[in-house]
DNA sequence: ACCTGAACACCGTTCAAGT
DNA sequence: ACCTGAACACCGTTCAAGT
């Protein structure tokens, strides 16, 4: 904030009159504007902007907006630490990897979209799939079946942080519209379930008995979505251990 | 094609220049697009185009794109048929449920990117929640964790869909690129998962052990993607029962 | 050699003016 | 009352012309 005017000695040549671009500059400043606008404002010509240039001098760098989302999207798992040993065995150390994997993205609006599009192949995604294989591995499941456990994974991982990143916008919207008095954040998540709730209400008992029937347990389902991300992560890994485990 | 001139006879008053708007007719104008076109060439003017008009008459009868294309999903979800008692016990038609879903989401390219945006509530949407759910419940699932089962295999539903669309996708762009005449479906998926083999085959064994000892399990693994989507889906429906049966 | 102003071919959405 | 032409405020990407 305060750079340009930190160091008013600096001559000319030492201190130029904007950051040089760069390739790492323009992925840093859309992930910047990922935070800050949401994935789906991103455009080139605000990355652009950000950077005071104009849009045509962003394709000296990059491709196109594609390759930029998807180095965008490397650089937000750049921010996911992997366990050790001493954070437990290899199925505490894989259920925090996913919790940390699924919460940075998640913190970065839809930035995992990029991962639908196409197989991500940065040098962090990579990393990531080795730490997740290598623990599966330790967990005895096969070696045939530990590409395939992690794509399951992985893809667990993508929506899940869609999921995430969907209900943070939503409660951004309802904090933003309402009366900051009472936005409490229960009340928030209360009304970010509301419309969900609305629809499943409306049912008849006679078309949909067994959503009629488990209303209760419905609407209360989306209350601790940690709790249920972690249950969800669970279930897959003890259906991982039952039949696919080495002798 | 021909409908314009098959019935050359009808008076004007019978036969419109052209069909009449509605709701319905925009809806299944869109769908029709996405699967000649795809999701992402699907715009107001293209729709409106199709249906010889122009872009704000469909605003008469959705109130913007996303409305529209929310709609889509549900028609496209109309597509799915409900397994019944023939089909076997609960698990094999929780099964053949799933199947259908992902393959008929899947066949009409990123519609299923719009269950990721917003939560679906149109009525195809709640017919297969509910069929669902009641199949989970059938099969001794905990009535507190149905929605959570259910939202579980809607998340692999929708990921799974997408990873099956952006396959097809992939596969039409390299069918349209190379020669026709090689251009057999074990080329054509051989040539898919090219460029991820080669992300992978490029790792030094230092830095990346796991992933270059598995490699030739994770060069094999995207082949037979229908197998593998079922694997998936039964170590999930694995996981369920080990713990989460009523007692 | 590197950078970019201006242009091209698009978007979604609105609204005044028509029938 | 229903429909829509034209316009507004945007897009991603290209390329000729500058330095």
């Amino acid at each position: 904030m305060t750079d340009r005017t930190a160091r008013p000695r600096d001559t000319p040549r030492t201190r130029p009159a904007k950051a040089p671009l760069s390739r790492e500059a323009v992925i840093a400043a859309a992930l910047r504007l990922v935070d800050e606008t949401g994935t789906g404002a991103v455009t080139m010509r605000r990355v652009a902007q950000a950077l005071d240039t104009g849009p045509a001098s962003l394709y000296v760098y990059v491709a196109d907006r594609d390759e930029l989302m998807a180095e965008v999207y490397d650089l937000a798992l750049a921010g996911v630490r992997l366990p050790g040993p001493a954070d437990g065995d290899w199925r505490a150390q894989l259920e925090l990897l996913v919790d940390r994997a699924i919460t940075t993205l998640g913190g970065h609006d839809g930035i995992a979209l990029v991962a639908i599009t196409r197989a991500p192949t940065g040098p962090n995604a990579l990393r990531l799939l080795e730490a997740s294989m290598t623990l599966l591995r330790a967990g005895g499941i096969d070696d045939s079946l530990c590409p395939w456990a992690a794509d399951l994974l992985d893809q667990f991982v993508t929506s899940s942080a869609l999921e995430l990143a969907a209900r943070l916008r939503h409660q951004r919207v309802l904090a933003a519209t309402g009366d900051s008095a009472d936005a409490t954040e229960a009340a928030m998540s209360a009304a970010a379930g509301s419309e969900l709730d609305a629809a499943y209400g409306n049912l008849s008992p006679d078309t949909h008995p067994t959503i009629t029937a488990l209303l209760p347990a419905m609407t209360t389902a989306g209350r601790d979505s940690h709790g249920h991300a972690t249950w969800k992560l669970g279930v897959i890994i003890d259906g991982l251990l039952l039949h696919h485990r080495r002798r």
